[in-house]
DNA sequence: CTTGACCCTCACGTGGCGTGAGGCGTCACG
DNA sequence: CGTGACGCCTCACGCCACGTGAGGGTCAAG
């Protein structure tokens, strides 16, 4: 038997026969021979040039560059290194969504009433719960949430109604400035908002003035952390935000 | 003028008509408003819904999730992780990626083009041996199997000897144990099973008593694998079983 | 001769839009 | 009051790499 069926294929290399009849639609990979009833039958010949294709699938690479790839006509390495390139550049990118993420996270925690349980939910008490293990291999390679993971860890309820306490003296000092009448870019504006940003570089993890700017939209672009402010005192989320940018321009970020 | 129209709203936010059009018809995003020609009128509500919407996209989450956490109450957390721990998983394999790209590249300089042999070698898979289609068979995408994968995928031969010289000690250790006549739940027995624990767990992926009964029980349900044991020492199988829920008893999991 | 596993060819669905086609609305200028 | 440029509308197909049936033929074993 020199020749394999689709189904014998597709077990072989790990794809499904759909995918072997989209490679033969688009003529990436047409079986040399068909049985009298029609069924692909594919050689050696067929299964090393597939064994090439499903690598360099694993390289993303579209089909239509496999395809001309395994025409031979270009150089492999030029595509190896322009796959790099392109590989290199999508890391990038995750890796500033990982921290967007991040952010977007730190950010509903801040949020969120320090309570025992809800501690309990975020940080796991004990290496058996599920979302712990996962925390630690999924995000143990970020330094915010190493930083803040590894500082929140030790924690007490006390503590917590410290970090709490902060936060409410910055609140404080935000609404003092706004009901003074003093614009958001006031010194005592962009003093309540550098008081802000030490406060999570203090507690959590080390925050620029550049993130520091995001943290501030995501406060205004989401009602659940617009409410936060607003319940405190209308017009504060704007407020807060706006100061948060002028202190941030103010230490040239 | 408190409303705008598409185009404006686009330029605003930086995204495409298309794009707005695409909200509309999806239901993410209907503006409040219609002019009398039938042009959409985005009011300020809409604009602040569209300033959320563009937040989570570039996080990167999927336009239906975002419709939910918009809808209200969910907890945005929780999206947020699963799209984080989503992100991660990616970047760990476009890691593997980059490497197998660099040997590939270093194969490429250094030597002749390379050949499906050598493909075959460096990205692993392909024609893979059949206990590695088996257990994906079983074990699908679980994280164990990930986790199993990503670890082994970077052992050397000196490696895998040396792994396979702790499963043989381990094995000796039961032999010797059900040879001497001590039962399953004897302390050799349960030290025996805790070594095999201990083996997998540094090995290939974390693992603890509980889900050691799993395996256990797959030992001597799975004709495969109790073949395994048997081959070594009629009655093995069942004796690893019972010896490995004692051991998971004595740690009262 | 049946059964059941395998194979075939359509052909539509997926996500998040891009990209026209064909036609109406609006506005500044002449 | 007409005109041209531009903006807006609604279809509706295209993209990429297949997934997922529907409806029907083929093949080896019992």
């Amino acid at each position: 038997m020199t020749t394999w069926t689709v189904g014998q294929v597709a077990e072989l290399f790990d794809v499904t026969v759909r995918t072997l009849h989209h490679y033969d639609e688009i003529g990436l990979l047409v079986p040399s021979e068909r049985s009298r009833a029609g069924y692909r039958l594919y050689t050696d010949e067929d299964l090393t040039r597939l064994q090439q294709v499903v690598v360099y699938r694993r390289l993303e690479l579209p089909l239509d560059e496999i395809a001309t790839l395994l025409r031979g006509g270009e150089d492999a390495a030029d595509h190896l290194r322009r796959q790099r390139a392109t590989v290199m550049t999508r890391l990038d990118e995750l890796h500033e969504l990982v921290s967007a993420i991040d952010r977007a996270l730190e950010r509903e925690m801040n949020d969120q009433p320090a309570t025992p349980e809800d501690l309990k939910e975020l940080f796991g008490d004990g290496f058996t719960d599920e979302y712990e293990q996962e925390a630690q291999e999924r995000w143990g390679e970020t330094d915010a949430w190493k930083q803040s993971r590894s500082r929140t860890k030790r924690y007490t309820k006390a503590d917590w109604e410290q970090v709490k306490q902060e936060a409410d003296a910055v609140n404080v000092a935000f609404v003092a400035a706004l009901r003074s009448g003093e614009p958001a870019t006031s010194a005592a504006a962009m003093d309540a908002a550098e008081e802000h940003r030490r406060h999570i570089h203090d507690r959590f993890y080390d925050l620029d003035h550049t993130f520091h700017r995001g943290l501030a939209d995501m406060y205004v672009a989401d009602p659940r952390f617009t409410k936060t402010y607003e319940d405190i005192a209308p017009g504060l989320a704007a407020y807060v935000r706006d100061a948060i940018h002028a202190n941030a321009d103010r230490h040239g970020d």
